[in-house]
DNA sequence: GCTGACAATATTGTCAACAAAAATGTTGTG
DNA sequence: CACAACATTTTTGTTGACAATATTGTCAGC
C-alpha cells in the first residue's frame, strides 16, 4: 500500500489516473479509517492530491456517491459519508443476505491457487494482529471478505461486497466500540478451514456468523447524531 | 409511464431534471425494451431529448455505465449494454443470493398498505397479460420485484435489485427466446399468496424457483456474439 | 460586548469554446 | 471496378472562464 501523496506524481508521468483508479483509492482510504466519517473532500484539495484536473475528480466523487460512500451536498461539496443506524443496519441486512451465499460459492470454486492466496493473506492478517499494527489488521480483515467474492467468480457479487465492506468501515468508525478489534481473525480461520474441507454449508453458516458477531460488538442504539455531530461532541454529558 | 419525448418540456420549466432522473428514465426504458441492447446513445441525442446541458447527460452515462447497464468506449460513445453470457450467469447468480432473502424480508414486514399495494400490481399485470399488451407486461413483471424490495424496507437491497432487474431485461432481450413472455405472472400470485399466509420461508422458496424459471427460459448457451452482432444478423444460417 | 446585517473570500456548479478522435465521404490510381 | 489514401464531418473529451452559492470575516448599532 502507498501513501496518497506520493503515488500522484509516479502514475501521471505516464497517462492520468483513471477515475475508477481515484475511486478505488478513496475506497481503500476509506476502509483503512484514514478517511473518517464526515470527512469534507474538496476538489482542489483532490485534484492536487492525484494530480488531475478537476473534471476527473468530479466524476470520480459522483461515482463514490453513487455507491453511497460519499454524500454530496449541493453548493457544499462531498463528505465521506456517516451513515446512520437505519443504513448501518439496512448495510448488515444486505451482508447477510449475500455473503454466506459467496462464501459457499467461493468453496466451491476455489482452486488450489485461490486456497493458497487465501492461506498466505490469512497469515498477513494474524501478523498484523499480533504486531498490533491496528490500521493494516482492519485493512486485511475487510479485504478478507473481498478476496472470497473474487474466488466466487462473479463480477456482480463482487462489485457489491466491495461497496459494502468499504461502508462497514464507516460504520465502525461511527458505531464501534473504539479499541476494540472488529473482525475476529479466528472467524476468519475458521471460515478457511471449511475451504479445505470442502464444506460449502459450513462455510455459508460461518460467514453468517462472524457476520452476527461484527454486528454486535456495535453500538447502534447509541445517540449518535446524523449530522456532523459538533453539537454532541461539546455537549456536556448531561 | 410517459413518453420520452414529451417529458423533457413539461418538466424543464421548474427546474432542470437532476441526474437520478435521468437515470430512472433511461433505467425504466430499458426495462421496457424500448432501448434495446447496443443502442447507441450520443450526448447530443440524450441533450435534446431530456431538454438539458450536456454536462448532465455525460454524469448520467457514467452512473448509468457504474451499474453496468451502459458501456462506455472511449471516445466512441455511450451503448446500451450488451450482457454476455458470463455477465448474465452472474447476474441471475446474484439474483439467486439477494432475492429470496429480499422476499422473505418483504413478507415479515409487509403491511397492510404494501399488501394492497402488491394485490393492485397483480391486477395490473395480469390486465397487460390478457390484454396482450406486451410491454406493459414486461415493465410490470420487472417492476414486481422491485416492489418487493421496496416492502423489505432496506435501501441496499433495492438499489440492487434495480439494477438487477434492469439487467436482466437486456439479458432476455438477448438471449430470451423471442415472443415468449418470460416472467410466468401465476409465479408472482404464489409469491403473493405467501404474503397473505405470512408464510416467509414460502415466499423465499418460491421466489428462489421463479427466478430459476425465468433463467431456465434462456439460452445462455447460444452462439450470440459479444459484439454489435450485425455481423450475426447478415450471415447466412449455414 | 453582543447581535445582525453586509462585504469579502472561497468553493462549487455550469457553460461555451476548443482539441482530439472516430466515422464518413470523396477522389485518384491500379 | 475495387481499393487505398486523403479530406470532411461529426462526435466525444478537456480545459478554462464565469456565474451562483455558501462560508468566513468585518463593522455598525443597540
Amino acid at each position: 500500500m502507498r501513501t496518497l501523496g506520493t503515488t500522484a506524481e509516479q502514475d501521471e508521468r505516464d497517462d492520468e489516473l483513471a477515475e475508477e483508479e481515484i475511486v478505488e483509492r478513496i475506497f481503500e482510504a476509506i476502509i483503512d479509517q484514514r478517511l473518517p466519517p464526515g470527512t469534507k473532500l474538496s476538489e482542489a484539495a483532490l485534484c492536487e492530491a492525484f494530480g488531475v484536473g478537476r473534471m476527473r475528480i468530479r466524476q470520480s466523487l459522483l461515482l463514490l456517491a453513487s455507491r453511497e460512500v460519499v454524500v454530496l451536498m449541493p453548493n457544499r461539496g462531498a463528505f465521506v459519508a456517516s451513515p446512520t443506524a437505519e443504513q448501518a443496519r439496512d448495510v448488515f441486512e444486505a451482508r447477510m443476505m449475500i455473503e454466506p451465499n459467496v462464501a459457499r460459492l467461493a468453496a466451491e470454486r476455489a482452486t488450489e491457487t485461490d486456497l493458497a492466496t487465501l492461506e498466505r493473506h490469512l497469515r498477513l492478517e494474524h501478523e498484523a494482529h499480533v504486531g498490533n499494527r491496528r490500521r493494516d489488521a482492519i485493512r486485511l480483515s475487510g479485504q478478507f471478505h473481498v478476496l472470497l467474492a473474487e474466488i466466487a467468480y462473479n463480477a456482480v457479487a463482487l462489485r457489491m461486497v466491495k461497496e459494502l465492506v468499504t461502508r462497514t468501515s464507516l460504520i465502525i468508525g461511527i458505531f464501534g466500540s473504539p479499541g476494540v478489534s472488529n473482525c475476529r481473525d479466528e472467524d476468519h480461520d475458521e471460515i478457511f478451514k471449511a475451504f479445505k474441507d470442502r464444506d460449502n454449508e459450513a462455510a455459508a453458516r460461518l460467514m453468517s456468523e462472524h457476520l452476527r458477531h461484527i454486528q454486535d460488538h456495535l453500538e447502534l442504539n447509541g445517540p449518535t447524531e446524523g449530522t456532523s455531530d459538533l453539537v454532541a461532541i461539546f455537549r456536556k454529558p448531561t
